[in-house]
DNA sequence: CTTGATGCAAACGCTTTGCAGAAAT
DNA sequence: ATTTCTGCAAAGCGTTTGCATCAAG
């Protein structure tokens, strides 16, 4: 859990609500709101304050070991275990499909070619259809 | 004005403050946050309230008008005149480029082969170095 | 005259902050 | 013992809402 030395090693204290918090991010593969990561460490350890939560978030972003992103006006914070990578999300069941960063590779091109633009694709959120749903629409 | 033209014929009432957020928004080819449309509009004729200016972007976009997205945990607004489109947005100096919905064309198909994944690309806001800033850096 | 829009003030949801007490090192 | 963190309560911010009044049609 490279969270955890993280903190360690920036010498700050390791608490349990911070366990708790990074426990919450590694949950899943998926994205967590802020609401959710702070309704599973509660629902651990009732007592733990938003503020404790909205702290660490920030803490750790800052560390470098997780991502925050925004999502239909949501803030959604995401784990950094295998560095940059961008999420698939069905706008209509929710699945979310993760893929590496070098799909960006050939789009970067034509961005730059057009227009000299050199774009910076940083843990991006694609809405759209997946697979199932798109064959039921 | 196409904007004046759908309040016209949704029956909705033109009155001074919607056709000052409607100037607003067409003042520009580039965003406009909610803050700047208040103060361009309070600025021509003060006391015009906010919740006005709210309800009337959400009307307008609601009637197709405008589209609303998110840049940096802000709501941006910009109208609606050459159908979809999309920007890049410099990170330095704050330019913006407005490109065609068709640079998305090869990418879509891209996501579609490797993840079966139907994204839309809903007025986009990329952000990375236009062609000078790339330069100097 | 009728319907719909406005201004105001208050509420909202999410996030941030100041502070005194509590816990990790 | 010394930092640093926590919970609490309160404030912050941008946005939304209820309501009485006002103006466009």
């Amino acid at each position: 859990m490279s969270c955890i030395k993280t903190i360690r090693e920036k010498g700050l204290k390791l608490t349990l609500q911070r366990q708790l918090i990074v426990d919450a991010i590694h949950s899943t593969q998926e994205h967590l709101t802020s609401d959710q990561i702070i309704a599973y460490v509660q629902d651990r350890t009732p007592g733990i304050n938003k503020s404790t939560v909205y702290r660490t978030l920030q803490l750790l972003e800052e560390a470098g070991c997780i991502y925050k992103s925004e999502l239909g006006g949501q803030l959604i914070y995401h784990h950094n275990e295998e560095g940059h990578h961008h999420h698939l999300i069905c706008r209509k069941c929710g699945r979310t499909i993760d893929c590496k960063d070098d799909i960006f590779r050939q789009f970067e091109k034509t961005l730059e070619d057009r227009y000299g633009f050199k774009a910076t694709f940083n843990h991006m959120v694609i809405s759209g259809l997946c697979t199932k749903c798109k064959r039921l629409s």
